[in-house]
DNA sequence: ACTGGCACTCTATTAGCGGGAGTGCCAGAG
DNA sequence: CTCTGGCACTCCCGCTAATAGAGTGCCAGT
């Protein structure tokens, strides 16, 4: 049985309601603030039908109805209108973002922005090493068998490691090296260089040099592809407060143990399509710990191109309209930024 | 009126027993727990006495006694043997550490670290650039007008920064600026360097050279001092939902807010002295917010110096001789991490 | 100075009892 | 076929009252 108009307007009037009020909503109630043109009895039908499909569901026998994770989805999917953001909003974006000063700088402030607009929890992961390139590899000594690492990505990403060298090397050994790495690897996305940095090894003739050459080349492997690939930035926990301990049945403690999770973090926005807004409802997320959290995300960086994600999580019943408009147009302002530069 | 032991012995009894049991504590159950050698009358006279005088109170008429801060504070002056770390304790600080690669990698090993040791919220700080000297500056052209300057300090901190030119610069200039700054910076201590840098402008004969060095200037200036002065790292925040919601008296929203406040948690763990562990007990935080919990933190740094701090929050109903240890124990190990660099 | 006894206070728990909101079903009207 | 009003039923929530229990303060006696 497919749902006819006024069942979908039912649904909708539901999980608006419930959103605002937090309570189950009655068929009563319903009709008096929605005008639906039909008696509560009517009503009532509908909603036995909606009960029947999964999209909502009664706490108690003889409660108001809840929304379930479907509902959630059906109203994402069919009943929403994003609305636009309020000029109040994108203002409050400029004056937030503006005067960033570097990276680092970016994401701090974005992650607060999320925070503060969408009033939940916002995650920001740093632009993507594998979906950068390199810009620039600079090697520092730091004693005589020591170098520090230092890459600069065109995401503005930098990335220090200390290399510990099997012997000593002097400063025109770090010249040739500075300058063989550079000439090899600037320029290249990072994805792409590990055989790239095989080859620098292989092409050492001298043994010597060599040697020295593989000891950067593993580190190198290391801080290009392996290690910290990911970073993140978190704001907004005082936010899952909000709403008493009504929402997160409970104990915020799954949900706050989740998010100290990178890992799981970064499943949460990551693997997200260019141009578009991914919400996630409840088990959507196949993480036990965030059973009964939502989290829109989206991808952002210059153009339609993708080089990080950010999002933010909060209960299922949350305002996904306001909320997925905002993820959008903050993604969207942060790429506009990575593309200045 | 001077307490004799006895009433002190009541006191430590009655703290120990509270932190473990999270409830008010009665005559009868002090005595059978520990042995007194003196009868439940007697201990609630001198309970009557310890409230007097501000260490004890009770929640309602004719209910057990609970600490007060001036309790805890009496308990951890004078009643606290510190408690050596059990080999366990010790081999799991040197199973989590080892393998640290960087200064990033370091700091969140240690955070986490604390956390797990001592289940509760775990605050490092980054050693404070104020108190580093600065072992190198690399400037890396970005675009003509663009250059990254990138700083490295001694305790292995890399800041970098975007500088915007007002004009092109060449390759041959970008050489002379990056000899004359590290020339004149290299090895001093970040607090010092405003007057250098200074005199770097000031040695500029050629008018150009001066106007692209005072750009550069102004940056450094704001790297060196201003901005992005301390970094933090936090974990175990879910640590606060243990003993429910009964701790931070309702709800972690100020708590949580609170935390998310670098201002703040530099508060809560600056001003450390050398060689010391600082306890500060509820209402001595002098926040708001933070009424309800304790820090205990500790610098760190090699030797006796002290390069940055850290420390762990809890609520005031914890076990201060546990946590005192741990957080003793870790921060002189990450010194010494430190010192081999 | 300490102890046992005793009366008192206050809390937390439990049970019982409407009130009320909301439902499902049914018979009747359009 | 769809919608509506009516009605009986269910279950939650909040209120009150009663009870048990823990703990206290005080006092008289050792």
């Amino acid at each position: 049985m497919s749902l006819d108009d006024r069942k979908l307007e039912v649904l909708r009037a539901i999980v608006e309601d419930y959103v605002e009020t937090q309570e189950p909503v009655g068929s009563k109630a319903l009709v008096d603030r929605h005008k639906l043109g039909v008696s509560p009895a009517t009503v009532r039908n509908d909603m036995a039908v909606l009960e029947e499909e999964g999209y909502i569901r009664q706490p108690h026998t003889s409660a108001g109805r809840v929304p379930t994770d479907l509902g959630y989805r059906l109203f994402v999917d069919r009943l929403t209108r994003i609305k636009p953001l309020s000029p109040a909003e994108r203002r409050a974006i400029e004056r937030f973002m503006v005067g960033a000063v570097d990276l680092d700088d970016v994401v701090h402030r974005t992650v607060r922005l999320l925070a503060q607009l969408t009033r939940q929890v916002a995650v920001v992961q740093y632009p993507s090493l594998s979906r950068s390139s390199v810009r620039h590899l600079e090697l520092v000594p730091i004693s005589t068998t020591r170098l520090m690492l230092v890459m600069i990505t065109d995401t503005g990403r930098v990335e220090q490691r200390l290399v510990e060298m099997p012997g000593p090397v002097h400063d025109g050994d770090v010249w040739d090296l500075r300058r063989r790495v550079n000439e090899k690897l600037s320029g290249q996305r990072l994805a792409d260089t590990p055989p790239l940095v095989q080859r620098l090894v292989d092409e050492c003739d001298d043994p010597e040099r060599r040697v020295t050459m593989a000891c950067l080349a593993s580190v190198l492997l290391e801080t290009l592809v392996e290690r910290s690939e990911e970073r993140l930035a978190l704001a907004g926990t005082a936010n899952l407060t909000r709403g008493g301990v009504l929402d997160f049945q409970g104990t915020l403690r799954p949900v706050l143990e989740a998010l100290e999770e990178e890992v799981i973090l970064l499943k949460l926005i990551g693997d997200l399509e260019p141009r578009t807004t991914r919400v996630r409802i409840g088990d959507e997320n196949e993480i036990d710990n965030l059973r009964s959290a939502s989290v829109v995300s989206s991808g952002y960086g210059p153009g339609t191109t993708i080089v990080g994600g950010l999002g933010v999580l909060g209960p299922t019943r949350m305002d996904y309209p306001g909320t997925i408009a905002t993820v959008r147009a903050v993604a969207r302002y942060v790429g506009d930024l990575l593309a200045q530069n």
